[in-house]
RNA sequence: GGGGAUGUGGUGGAACUGGUAGACACGCUAGGUUUAGAACCUAGUGCCGCAAGGCGUGGGGGUUCGAUCCCCUCCAUCCCUACCA
């Protein structure tokens, strides 16, 4: 009587052993060191569905590196500080941190039950005071090595609840709570240089192996451009307005100059002209999202001022647009309607003047393309390239303009106005900033009363004030801070005295780093820039954290991203529960390729849950048998072999290079139905128990990384006191000299169409193939009367003959 | 607006380097088993067509003996856009 596969009983007996026999711990050994690291979550209350595939490849990865005898760690751990924890808090009277604990607890038993291989010794939680405070001691370190500075910046504020908002928080220019309209507000901020940096990040992406979109999107964020820095001269005064171009070949074009709102002269401008200070009130009530900013309509306004041409000589009025970026560049933009989308609407619709200077043979403008300029003085004739140097070295004589490389990138901005954050180590000595000693580290963020919505750090009069004269910073750090230096703590992050001990030095760099494509910008550039400044200061070794990136896509539901807002969420938690861990992560991995969007489908859950319960049915009770490799075997056992062998061949590439399992599922589940029946009797043959045997050792390690418990149970079950083989340790050897066939199969087309198939011995001649092919009987009707012209002939795949 | 992806049967997906489109699953249909259902097993299943055959990888065009794959163009959806993480 067969015993029924009974998952929730399995995997807690399993998965207890782990625990007991301490299975995934991690120390330094002789063996090669694989650092295998999943993105840590935010503790936002549950797992969800993206997490649980996160984890479930980097687990299967994990899994699979030890089964080829690498040293794997594979910690985890939690970002924890964030903006959902004081929302809750105000929302449910609870304050964040009993919050973020609780959610903590009940995830890390989620992740405990999906069987995940962790190294829980390492687990480190971002909003303890171990953790930040040597974020904090990062920082002072920056600030010595000149990295970080204080600057003016723009923030969502809220004039009614007096709080600054997040983007996410400014829904169609109002606050969502208060529903005020939001305004652009200037304030103090800390920003680090992370642009002294920017070459450095850009040169170095050639280093890693990471998904070569992923790379495309930093280096375009990054956003290196040529070209030079031109000087107006704002007629009657001695002042100049410095634009940037990349296209000094069409200076002749320029008709206009428009520069940011958020520009001294605009402000001082807004002082006296009523009209202008109105202007510029409506620009503040764009939000200050890039993506809000570029999709507002383009507004401008004539200051009146003109500037000289600095090589014509020419009058050119001074506009301010509101698609002007103060942080980017000068903050100064050269208009060139004839040859610049955005300029040329711009100018269309305030009726300024559009020049053409660049000769295209369509009609029309702007003319986007290079080529030869016109209506450009001496410059006439000469090739885009050609005049940009020219006219850079006219400019460089006159001590008007000069060769400039620009990047995209902007410093960091650093500061929060928030509660739950990492307190920035700062405090202000009769109004000015002093950065803390190490040795006045941490600085840890004040507890609130229990049941309390968090109340910001401006507030907190206990917190900020020292002494009469001695004041704290009350700005928190971005969460990104919080985020961008994890992966080099989790292997020290039990030591209380060293940022980073030997430990690190050991595991670093992360050899394969796994999370969302979301995080193909920020969170991925931030840790790159940390980890090259740290390397700068003798703290870690290596130019780049991350040697290899896999970028997990997002898990849908009817076409779009599982959102609470739009109440498409599945609970993982219910799906291990009726299933079992093993059925819900071989679905995961089966459903999808990791890179792709997964969209959740119930009925194929029940499809894993099918493939588990027939590897169940045929390994379970079945005892090992001690037989010796026999030295003849039918057809169908050879056959059986074959199938084997090759099946752990395409599995071992899916796992290997590709990270393609579902593919490798697909196998397993070919050579699971290509198993015949009779094998599976008690009196079938010796050799054929002994095939079938050599089928589900195979079946059973390609199947461990992916479901554990069950593969474990039964291999223990199957193999009994036989032998000493641990499943976990020892991936199965191919067979090469079972792979040779002496046939394949031969397509035959005419004229590109398919008309026949054909088997073919190996041995034969094209000559041979060629008149077996002509030979089908479809082939030689199609091919009737008429005159082969070509004959095309791919080896062993595909014979065309072409007339 | 800019940057990056994706688009293949009723569904998820496969086709790895330009060489049999639809592997493997889900679903559906028929049959078996069962008191019935569930589960399980067997067979079938891209579309049109009785068939021969034709059509078919978002739309249109191109390169090639041959295109899901390369090029051009258009459309749709998703991600990021510096304070969600």
């Amino acid at each position: 009587m067969k015993a029924e596969y009974n998952p929730k009983e399995i995997e807690k007996a399993i998965q207890e052993e782990w625990l007991k026999e301490d299975k995934f711990k991690a120390t330094p050994d002789d063996r090669e060191k694989f650092y295998c690291l999943s993105m840590f979550p935010y503790p936002s209350g549950k797992l969800h569905m993206g997490h649980v595939r996160n984890y479930t490849i980097g687990d299967v990865i994990s899994r699979y590196k030890r089964m080829r005898n690498f040293n794997v760690f594979q910690p985890m751990g939690w970002d924890a500080f964030g903006l959902p924890a004081e929302n809750a808090a105000i929302a449910n009277k609870v304050s964040p941190k009993d919050w973020t604990n609780e959610n903590i607890e009940y995830m890390k038993k989620q992740l405990a039950s999906l069987g995940l291989s962790y190294d829980w010794s390492k687990e480190l939680r971002t909003c303890e005071p171990d953790y930040y405070k040597w974020e904090q001691v990062i920082f002072k370190r920056f600030h010595d090595q000149g990295l970080v500075y204080r600057k003016k910046s723009f923030v969502n504020w809220d004039p009614v609840d007096e709080t600054v908002l997040a983007n996410e928080q400014v829904i169609d220019g109002k606050g969502w709570r208060s529903g005020a309209q939001i305004e652009i507000k200037e304030i103090d901020q800390w920003f680090i240089k992370i642009t002294d940096y920017a070459d450095e990040l850009l040169e170095s992406l050639d280093e890693v192996d990471w998904p070569e979109n992923v790379k495309v999107m930093q280096r375009n964020w990054i956003g290196k451009s040529n070209g030079a820095e031109i000087k107006y001269l704002i007629e009657g005064s001695d002042n100049y307005l410095t634009a940037f171009s990349t296209r000094p070949d069409t200076i002749f074009g320029v008709s206009f100059l428009a520069i940011s709102p958020n520009h001294s002269i605009s402000l001082k401008l807004a002082e006296t002209d009523s009209s202008i200070n109105q202007f510029l009130d409506k620009c503040k009530e764009t939000k200050a999202a890039e993506a809000d900013m570029a999709k507002a309509e383009k507004l401008g306004i004539d200051t009146g001022l003109s500037a000289i041409h600095p090589l014509t000589g020419k009058k050119i009025p001074v506009w301010i647009g509101n698609f002007v970026l103060l942080d980017y560049g000068t903050g100064v933009v050269m208009g060139v309607p004839g040859h610049d989308q955005r300029d040329f609407e711009f100018a269309s619709k305030y009726q300024i003047e559009i020049l053409q200077v660049i000769s295209s043979d369509e009609e029309g403008l702007p003319v986007l393309q290079k080529g030869s300029l016109i209506n450009s003085g001496i410059f006439n004739g000469m090739t885009s390239e050609n005049a940009s140097e020219k006219i850079v070295a006219e400019l460089k004589d006159k001590d008007l303009g000069e060769e400039l490389v620009q990047f995209r990138l902007r410093d960091w901005g650093v500061s929060r106005q928030r509660y739950w954050g990492c307190p920035i180590p700062v405090v202000y000595e009769d109004g000015e900033p002093r950065v803390l000693d190490e040795s006045e580290m941490p600085v840890t963020l004040p507890e609130l009363p229990a049941n309390s919505a968090p109340i910001p750090l401006s507030q907190n009069k206990d917190f900020i004030n020292i002494s009469e004269n001695l004041k704290r910073e009350t700005d928190t750090f971005d969460t990104f801070m919080d985020s961008s230096w994890y992966y080099a703590r989790f292997p020290s992050s039990n030591n209380k005295d060293e940022i980073f001990d030997k430990n690190s030095n050991y595991w670093l760099p992360v050899d394969l780093y796994i999370g969302g494509i979301e995080h193909a910008i920020l969170h991925l550039l931030y840790s790159r820039f940390f980890h090259k400044a740290l390397r700068d200061m003798g703290m870690v070794e290596g130019n780049e954290p991350f040697k290899k990136l896999l970028t997990q896509g997002m898990v849908l539901k009817d076409g779009a991203k599982m959102s609470k807002s739009k109440g498409n969420t599945v609970d993982p938690q219910s799906y291990i529960e009726k299933y079992g861990a093993d059925t819900v992560r071989l679905y995961m991995m089966f459903t999808a390729p990791p890179e792709q969007s997964l969209e959740w489908s119930e009925s194929s859950v029940e499809g894993a849950s099918r493939f588990i319960k027939k590897v169940w049915n045929l390994v379970n009770e079945r005892k090992y048998l001690d037989i010796k490799e026999p030295s003849i075997f039918t057809k169908e056992e050879a056959d059986l072999r074959r199938k084997s062998h090759t099946t752990l061949v395409k599995i071992t590439n899916d796992f290997e290079t590709r990270h393609s399992f579902n593919t490798a599922i697909a196998a397993m589940m070919e050579l699971l139905n290509f198993i015949p029946d009779s094998f599976k009797n008690e009196d079938a043959d010796e050799s054929s128990k002994y095939c079938l045997n050599e089928a589900i050792t195979i079946l059973l390690k390609t199947l461990n990384p992916i479901a554990p418990h069950i593969s474990e149970y039964l291999w223990n079950d199957f193999y009994g006191d036989f032998s000493d083989d641990n499943i976990e340790s020892s991936w199965p050897e191919v067979r090469e000299d079972l792979l040779e066939v002496s046939e394949f199969d031969l397509v035959v087309q005419v004229n590109g169409k398919v008309r026949g198939k054909i088997t073919i011995d190996k041995g034969l001649t094209q000559e041979e193939i060629e008149v077996l092919a002509k030979s089908i009987d479809n082939v030689s009707a199609n091919l009737k009367g008429a005159v082969i012209k070509k004959t095309i002939y791919i080896k062993e795949k595909i014979i065309n003959f072409v007339f």
